[in-house]
RNA sequence: GCUCGGGUGGUGGAACUGGUAGACACGCAGGACUUAAAAUCCUGUGAUCCUAAAAGAUCGUGCGGGUUCGAUUCCCGCCCCGAGUACCA
C-alpha cells in the first residue's frame, strides 16, 4: 500500500483515545516533565494554521521526552470566559455557556485531528463551575491576607487584627493604602466593627477602593492598562476614558520588587523579561517634601508637597515646581488672581482625548497656580505650576524643576521664561538641558566640589536630618483592577453588609453564575448580574462584578496537576510532585498580563503554604505569530474608469490600469491562480477572462493579519484533508525558526509531503509490499542513522525544530541512495522521527513488529559517535587565509602526522615554492591555514 | 525618543563557541518515463569573467571602517525593517 496518511492517522488517534496512551500518572518512578502550553480561548472562528503552531512544537518535546524516559504531563483546555461569547450573546440571547461549548466542541475536534498528545482526562474550562469554584476560593484567600513587609511576604489577616487588638498600629510595615490610620491597641478595640472593617480593607491583597478606572462605554466595562491601547479598547476599538469607580483591586504592587527579583531566576526570552521590568518600572531616588508658602488667610489644609525625583543631587537647580492638573492641592493652591487661567488650563487638559495629549507631546503648555514652595536645601522661593506633562498617577504628581538637568523642564522654563541654573561645572545647558552625572557640583552650597556619588548621599543625609526627605524607591506599576461590569465572568464571592464587603461562606462555593434574561447593563446603568432577579446571599446584595479574564488563567496550571480534586485547588501531594511547568509556550502578548499576574498568584499561593515554587514557569518559549499571506488578483480598468472582468496577471500590470483585489488563498498555489477555481469562486467572476505570463496568471502578494476579509485565513483542516497531520506538523516546524514571526506560505509543503512519502517507501518495496531486511547494516548506514539520532537530539534541547526536519530529510535522502531497509536501522529512526510525524511512526513501529502504542515510551536511540568517524575525508586547507585546497587524508593518522603529511603534500609544496610557512594555524588539531 | 529583535540567492531559510557561506526545501531550467497530462525519478541552479569542455579566477551575508592568518559571526559608526513602550520626574 502507498502511503495512506488519512487511514493511517484516524486509525492511531482512534488508538491513542482509546487507550489513553497520555494520560499521565502522578506516581511515577520517572522525573517528571511539565509541557505547557498557553490555553486558548475557543473563538467562534475555530483553528486557523496559525494557532497549532506552538502547540505542535511542545507536542514534540513532550513526546520527545516521553521517549527520554520522562513522566510527561501534558495537558490542554480553555480559557473559556470572555467577552466574544458575550457579545455574540447580546446579539442573539443565546447563552455564552452554549456558544462557549459549541466553539470548544469544534477546537477539540481540530486539535484532535492534528494528533497532540494531549492527556484530555485533565481538561479544565475556566467557566466551568468546578474550575471557578477555586478561581472564587483563591479570591477568597487574597482578601484574608496582607502583605507583610518585614517578614517580605503575605500573611493572614487575623494575624494583623491579632497585632492591632494587642499593640495597635504601631511596628506593622505593610503594604496598603496610603491613607491608614494611626492608633494604639485601645483605640482599634473601641473602633466599632464597620471602623475596623474598613480599615482592614486597606490592607487586604485583595480590597475594594474607589479609583479611576479605563471605562469603555461602548463596552460597558473597565479595562486594565494593558487592554487600552492609545486611548482605544484593544477588543472592539472604542474609546476609553478616565472615570472615578468603586473597584476591586488586587495589591500586586506588594509583590514589585519579587517579582522584579524573580526574573533573574527564570529562562524566559530577554525582551519578555526587559518588557516585564519596564512594566514594573522600578526606579531609584529619593522623595522630598517642599513646604508650601501660605498666605495668611487661606485654609491650611497640607503644608507640604511631596515630590519623588530620581536626581535628588540637582536640587540646587529647582527653579520651579510641577504638579499634574489633577493634583488635590490645585485648588487650595490657586490664587484667585490665576484661578481663571487655571480653570481654563484644567478645562482644556480634560478635553484633550489620551491621543492628543501624545500628539501634544512636544508643546509646551501649563499655568501658575500663583503659589510658592520653599526649597528646603537653600531656603529660595520657588513658584508652583500646573501642566498636563506630569502624571497624577505616577509619583507624587508633582516633580521638582531642574530646567539645567531635565529636558522638558528645560523646554517648560524657556517657554516661560524661569530662570536655569546650572549645578554641575561641566554642563552645557546653551540649547538644552544636560543631565550628566559626571563632573562636579556648583551654585550648590553645601554640595560644591563633591561628585555625583557624594553629593547624591550628602543630600540625602540633609534631608534625613531636617525630617523632609529620605531616599525611596518607586515603582510605575499599579494595583491591578480586578472588576468587570460583564456576565460571563467568575462572580465574586462577596455580598454586601452596611455598605461592606462580606465573603460568602466558604461551603456555598462555587457561587454559581445566576440565569438572566438579557445580556446587558440594567437601566439604572449596573452591570448585567443586577438583572438576577432574587439573587442575594441570605437577604444580602452579592457583589455584581465579575472577574477579569485573567482571574482563572493565573492559576489554571495547578489544576491540571489534580484536575477532578473536589476538596482542593489540587492536593498538595499532587503539587509536591509536580512543582512547576518546566517548559511553557504561547506567545509574547501576555508579557504584561497574564505573565504578570500568573507570577503574583504564584507567589502568594507560595506564601500561603499552598505551592512550593516561588516561579512558575521556569523556561518559557515565544512562539511567533504567523502572519496572513494575500494574493491578489488586477482587475483591468476600462476608459471610462470602471472595472471590467479581465484580470491581468501580476508580471504585466504595470502596462495596463488595474485595480487590485483580494483573492482566496486557497485557490492559488505557488502563486498561480487555479483560473477555473477562480471562476466558480464567485458568480461574477464566471466569464473572466485573463491576460496572462506564458500561460499562468501570477497573483500579487503581500503579508497581512490573517484575516476573514482578506481571503488569505488557511485552516488546518484543509491541510490535512490534502496532504494529512504529520505533514501539517512538519511543515509547520519547517516554515523557520520557532519564535520568529513568519507568514504562512503553503508554498513548500509538497517538499515535506514528498519527504513523508520517502520515508514510508524506505519500508516497502516497488510494489509497496511492507519489506525490511535483517541484515547487519553497513557502515554508511550506520552512519545516517547516527548523525539523525545526534542531530535530533541536539536540535530539540535547543528549540530548533526547523534545522531537525531539514536533517530528516538528509537522511532519508541518505538512506534511500543506499536502498537501506535494515531493521536495525529503520527501527531507530522511526523512534527519532516519532515526536514530528508521529501517526506514520506508529504504523511503522506496528508493521516493524512492535506492540501497537509502545512507541510513545521507546527509549530515544543512543547515539554513538563510533559510527561518524570517516576512514578518509577532505580536509579543507585555506593558504593566506584565501586560497582553498582540499586533501584526502586518512583518519588512520596521527595529528602530528597529518600536520606532517599536510605540510609535505605536492599540493601544498607547490604553493610553498620552497619557501617555509611563516606560521600554521592549527584548529582542534586541524591545520586550517598556512600563512606564508 | 528609548528598549529589544532582525537585515544572507528568485523565495522560506541553514551555517551551534570566528574556520569550505548558501545545507534542506520551494521555484525555475533541462532531461527520463508516457500517445499525452498528472505523478515519479535524474541533472543543473549566488553573480561576473574565462573555457569547446574540464578546470580556473574575481566579487559576494544592509552600508562604511576596525580587530584577526581568517569575520554572516567580534568591535565602532551609519541606514533600513519588525516588536514593545511612551511626557515615569
Amino acid at each position: 500500500m502507498d502511503y495512506q496518511f488519512k487511514e493511517i492517522e484516524r486509525k492511531w488517534q482512534q488508538f491513542w483515545a482509546g487507550h489513553q496512551t497520555f494520560k499521565a500518572d502522578n506516581n511515577s518512578s520517572k522525573p517528571k516533565y511539565y509541557v505547557l502550553d498557553m490555553f486558548p480561548y475557543p473563538s467562534g472562528a475555530g483553528l486557523h494554521v496559525g494557532h497549532p503552531l506552538g502547540y505542535i512544537a511542545s507536542d514534540i518535546f513532550a513526546r520527545y521526552k516521553r521517549l527520554k524516559g520522562f513522566n510527561v504531563l501534558h495537558p490542554m483546555g480553555y480559557d473559556s470566559f470572555g467577552l466574544p461569547a458575550e457579545q455574540y450573546a447580546i446579539q442573539t440571547g443565546q447563552h455564552p455557556a452554549i456558544t462557549t461549548e459549541a466553539n470548544i466542541n469544534t477546537y477539540r475536534r481540530q486539535l484532535d485531528q492534528i494528533g497532540f498528545s494531549f492527556d484530555w482526562s485533565r481538561e479544565v474550562r475556566t467557566s466551568s463551575p468546578d474550575f471557578y469554584k477555586w478561581t472564587q476560593w483563591i479570591f477568597m484567600q487574597l482578601f484574608n491576607s496582607w502583605y507583610n513587609k518585614a517578614a517580605d511576604k503575605a500573611e493572614s489577616i487575623e494575624k494583623l487584627v491579632k497585632h492591632f487588638e494587642t499593640s495597635g498600629s504601631a511596628g506593622i510595615d505593610a503594604v496598603c493604602d496610603e491613607d491608614i490610620l494611626s492608633f494604639t491597641a485601645a483605640k482599634w478595640n473601641a473602633m466599632g466593627n464597620h471602623q475596623q472593617q474598613q480599615e482592614l480593607l486597606k490592607y487586604r491583597l485583595t480590597y475594594l477602593r474607589e479609583s479611576t478606572v479605563n471605562w469603555c462605554p461602548a463596552l460597558g466595562t473597565v479595562l486594565a492598562n494593558d487592554e487600552v491601547k492609545d486611548g482605544f479598547s484593544e477588543r472592539g476599538g472604542y474609546p476609553v476614558e478616565q472615570k472615578k469607580m468603586m473597584q476591586w483591586s488586587m495589591r500586586i504592587t506588594a509583590y514589585a520588587e519579587r517579582l522584579l527579583q524573580g526574573l533573574d531566576t527564570i529562562d524566559w526570552p530577554e525582551p519578555l523579561k526587559e518588557m516585564q521590568r519596564n512594566w514594573i518600572g522600578k526606579s531609584i531616588g529619593a522623595s522630598v517634601k517642599f513646604p508650601i508658602e501660605r498666605q495668611e488667610s487661606r485654609a491650611k489644609s497640607q503644608d507640604y508637597i511631596e515630590v519623588f525625583t530620581t536626581r535628588v543631587d540637582t536640587i540646587f537647580g529647582v527653579t520651579f515646581m510641577v504638579i499634574a492638573p489633577e493634583h488635590e492641592l490645585v485648588p487650595s493652591l490657586t490664587t484667585p488672581e490665576q484661578k481663571a487661567e487655571i480653570d481654563a488650563y484644567i478645562a482644556q487638559t480634560k478635553k484633550k482625548s489620551e491621543l492628543d495629549r501624545m500628539a501634544d507631546a512636544k508643546t509646551v503648555s501649563g499655568a501658575f497656580t500663583g503659589s510658592y514652595v520653599i526649597n528646603p536645601v537653600n531656603n529660595e522661593k520657588v513658584p508652583i505650576y500646573i501642566a498636563d506633562y506630569v502624571l497624577a498617577g505616577y509619583g507624587t504628581g508633582a516633580v521638582m524643576a531642574v530646567p539645567s538637568g531635565d529636558q522638558r523642564d528645560y523646554l517648560f522654563a524657556k517657554h516661560f521664561d524661569l530662570p536655569i541654573v546650572p549645578i554641575i561645572d561641566i554642563q552645557k545647558i546653551e540649547t538644552e538641558a544636560d543631565p550628566t552625572k559626571e563632573g562636579r557640583y556648583i551654585n550648590s552650597d553645601f554640595m560644591n566640589g563633591l561628585n555625583y556619588k557624594e553629593g547624591t548621599a550628602k543630600v540625602i543625609e540633609f534631608l534625613e536630618q531636617k525630617g523632609v526627605g529620605k531616599a525611596k524607591v518607586n515603582y510605575r506599576m499599579r494595583d491591578a483592577i480586578f472588576g468587570r461590569q460583564r456576565y460571563w465572568g467568575e462572580p465574586v464571592p462577596v455580598y454586601f453588609k452596611d455598605n461592606l464587603p462580606h465573603l460568602i461562606d466558604e461551603k456555598d462555593l462555587p457561587l454559581l453564575l445566576p440565569e438572566i434574561d438579557k445580556y446587558l447593563p440594567t437601566e439604572t446603568g449596573e452591570p448585567p448580574l443586577g438583572r438576577a432577579l432574587g439573587w442575594n446571599y441570605h437577604g444580602f446584595d452579592y457583589e455584581l462584578s465579575t472577574m477579569p479574564g485573567w482571574a482563572g488563567s493565573s492559576w489554571y496550571w495547578y489544576r491540571y496537576m489534580d484536575a477532578h480534586n473536589d476538596n482542593e485547588f489540587a492536593s498538595k501531594k499532587a503539587i509536591e510532585y509536580w512543582k512547576d511547568v518546566d517548559l511553557y509556550i504561547g506567545g509574547s502578548e501576555h508579557a504584561t498580563g497574564h505573565l504578570l499576574y500568573s507570577r503574583f498568584w504564584n507567589k502568594f499561593l507560595v506564601d500561603m503554604g499552598l505551592a512550593f515554587e516561588e516561579e512558575p514557569f521556569k523556561k518559557l518559549i515565544n512562539q511567533g505569530h504567523i502572519q496572513g499571506r494575500s494574493n491578489f488578483v488586477y482587475r483591468l480598468i476600462d476608459n471610462d474608469g470602471r472595472g471590467t472582468n479581465t484580470f491581468v496577471s501580476h508580471g504585466l500590470i504595470k502596462q495596463y490600469k488595474t485595480s487590485e483585489l483580494h483573492v482566496d488563498v486557497n485557490i492559488v498555489e505557488n502563486d498561480i491562480l487555479d483560473i477555473e477555481k477562480f471562476r466558480n469562486w464567485r458568480e461574477e467572476y464566471k466569464d473572466a477572462d485573463f491576460i496572462q505570463e506564458n500561460g499562468k496568471y501570477h497573483c500579487g502578494v503581500e503579508v497581512e493579519k490573517m484575516s476573514k476579509s482578506k481571503y488569505n485565513v488557511v485552516n488546518p483542516d484543509d491541510i490535512i484533508a490534502r496532504h494529512g497531520a504529520d505533514t501539517l506538523r512538519m511543515y509547520e516546524m519547517f516554515l523557520g525558526p520557532l519564535e520568529q514571526s513568519k507568514p504562512w506560505n503553503t508554498n513548500g509543503i509538497e517538499g515535506v509531503f514528498k519527504f513523508l512519502r520517502k520515508f514510508w517507501k524506505l519500508f516497502h518495496d516497488d510494489q509497496f509490499n511492507f519489506r525490511v531486511s535483517d541484515e547487519a547494516p553497513s557502515k554508511a548506514e550506520l552512519k545516517s542513522l547516527h548523525k539523525i539520532i545526534r542531530k535530533v537530539e541536539e536540535d530539540i534541547e535547543r528549540f530548533s525544530f526547523n534545522t531537525s526536519v531539514s536533517s530528516f530529510m538528509i537522511a532519508v535522502n541518505e538512506l534511500t541512495d543506499l536502498k537501506c531497509n535494515k531493521r536495525a536501522i529503520l527501527h531507530d529512526l522511526v523512534i527519532v522521527l516519532s515526536p514530528y510525524a508521529p501517526h506514520i511512526s506508529e504504523e511503522l513501529w506496528e508493521l516493524l513488529g512492535n506492540k501497537a502504542g509502545s512507541l510513545s515510551n521507546a527509549p530515544y536511540p543512543k547515539f554513538n559517535p563510533e559510527y561518524l568517524v570517516e576512514d578518509e575525508f577532505a580536509y579543507p586547507i585555506s593558504i593566506n587565509g584565501k586560497m582553498k585546497l582540499n586533501l584526502n587524508i586518512s583518519l588512520a593518522l596521527e595529528p602530528a602526522d597529518i600536520e606532517k603529511f599536510v605540510l609535505e603534500s605536492p599540493d601544498v609544496q607547490k604553493y610553498l615554492d620552497g619557501k617555509t610557512p611563516k606560521k600554521v594555524i592549527v584548529v582542534k588539531g586541524r591545520i586550517v591555514n598556512i600563512v606564508i
